[in-house]
DNA sequence: GGAAGTC
DNA sequence: GACTTCCAACGCAAC
DNA sequence: GTTGCG
């Protein structure tokens, strides 16, 4: 039997017994787990318990992605309808067999932070009231390299996701021009992901600059559709916001595979660019659907980001002469 | 959700 | 034991 | 220095 399942029967057995147990999670780690029964997402009826299969289920996909990150978590302690706060540092509550690590800021402070990479601390992050999980573009002992670029994808209010499903489209047709490659996910949100994989010892400012250079072609090319303008009130309407200023040093996106705190329990979930048509919809891709999704179409994003921009393209749109390291 | 403090 | 209070991020650009 | 934004 394979560890996830063994996990999803010994969550079956704890909530039989009302919701409240030890998780054996293998090499002798266990995992204090409580409130399975609790509603998580009250509208759709899935539990705290629900949460937990999920990502015990995206387990081998999850964590390769979040692994050697420090997590940013986003914590609802009871349900999306509840007030939530963020988590970036260890409480000193944190059980032994939780991966945690010591991260310098760059003001000098350290701070004990959670990492990424293991089931016993991804469900750990779920018994605390989880639901999204979010990283650094980075991993902890190379931070100040960025190994992917993001362009977030954000519809104005009242903007159909059709329009977002047309900007997206767009920005392929200029990564195109400008041959880079990229990844394609939903947000779970709103909006949509694209994501550049990059070359090693790509420091953050070449990595916004690559990620803004694309948004701006976008913008130049359909003023009428998309903007990069960060003031909300200041955003035409009726555009797309193509967010590039995500991609600093210390800044956090949400995971792929990641639940959202949405009313159906949505998933960012990775798309081949063919699927991207126009009756695509943010809640096809749930905490119900998406454990099949991945079982008929694998792990598209592992997929995606093995194809990466090669040093000698990303100098190319910064203008650069190419480094010989 | 969890720790710490109060009646 | 029940109840209350407190705590749980950060980077950055614009103003 | 504070606010807006994600």
């Amino acid at each position: 039997m394979s560890g996830e399942r063994n996990v999803i029967k010994q969550l079956q057995q704890i909530e039989r017994e009302g919701g409240e147990g030890e998780l054996a999670l293998g090499r002798g780690k266990a995992l204090h787990v409580s409130s399975l029964d609790k509603p998580f997402f009250p509208k759709a009826g899935y539990t705290k318990g629900d949460v937990m299969r999920y990502y015990t289920l995206m387990s081998p996909m999850l964590l390769p992605i979040i692994k050697d990150r420090p997590l940013i978590l986003k914590r609802y302690p009871n349900g999306i309808d509840g007030p939530f706060f963020f988590q970036q540092n260890a409480g000193k509550s944190t059980p032994p067999g939780v991966r945690t690590a010591m991260i310098t800021a760059a003001t000098g402070a350290r701070t004990e932070r959670l990492v990424g990479g293991d089931l016993s601390t991804l469900l750990y992050t779920v018994q605390i009231g989880t639901i999204a999980v979010h990283t650094w573009q980075a991993r902890i002992k190379t931070r100040q390299y960025a190994d992917t670029t993001t362009i977030d994808l954000d519809p104005g209010e009242d903007v159909p996701f059709r329009e977002v499903i047309t900007v997206a489209k767009y920005v392929k047709a200029e990564l195109d021009k400008m041959m880079l490659v990229a990844a394609l996910k939903t947000s779970g949100s709103s909006g949509l992901h694209i994501v550049l994989s990059l070359p090693p010892r790509t420091v953050f400012e070449e990595a916004a600059l690559v990620a803004e250079r694309v948004a701006e072609r976008v913008v130049e090319a359909h003023p009428d559709r998309a903007t990069i303008e960060r003031s909300i009130k200041a955003r035409p309407s009726h555009t797309t916001y193509v967010d590039a200023q995500q991609n600093a040093e210390g800044k956090s996106v949400v995971a792929a595979y990641s639940l959202r705190e949405r009313p159906k329990a949505t998933v960012s979930a990775p798309l081949e660019w063919n699927e991207l048509r126009a009756t695509v919809r943010l809640e096809q891709f749930t905490i119900e659907t998406m454990p099949a999704r991945v079982r008929k179409v694998g792990d598209l994003w592992s997929a995606a980001l093995r194809n990466r921009n090669t040093r000698r393209a990303i100098d190319r749109v910064l203008g650069k002469q190419s480094r010989s390291t």
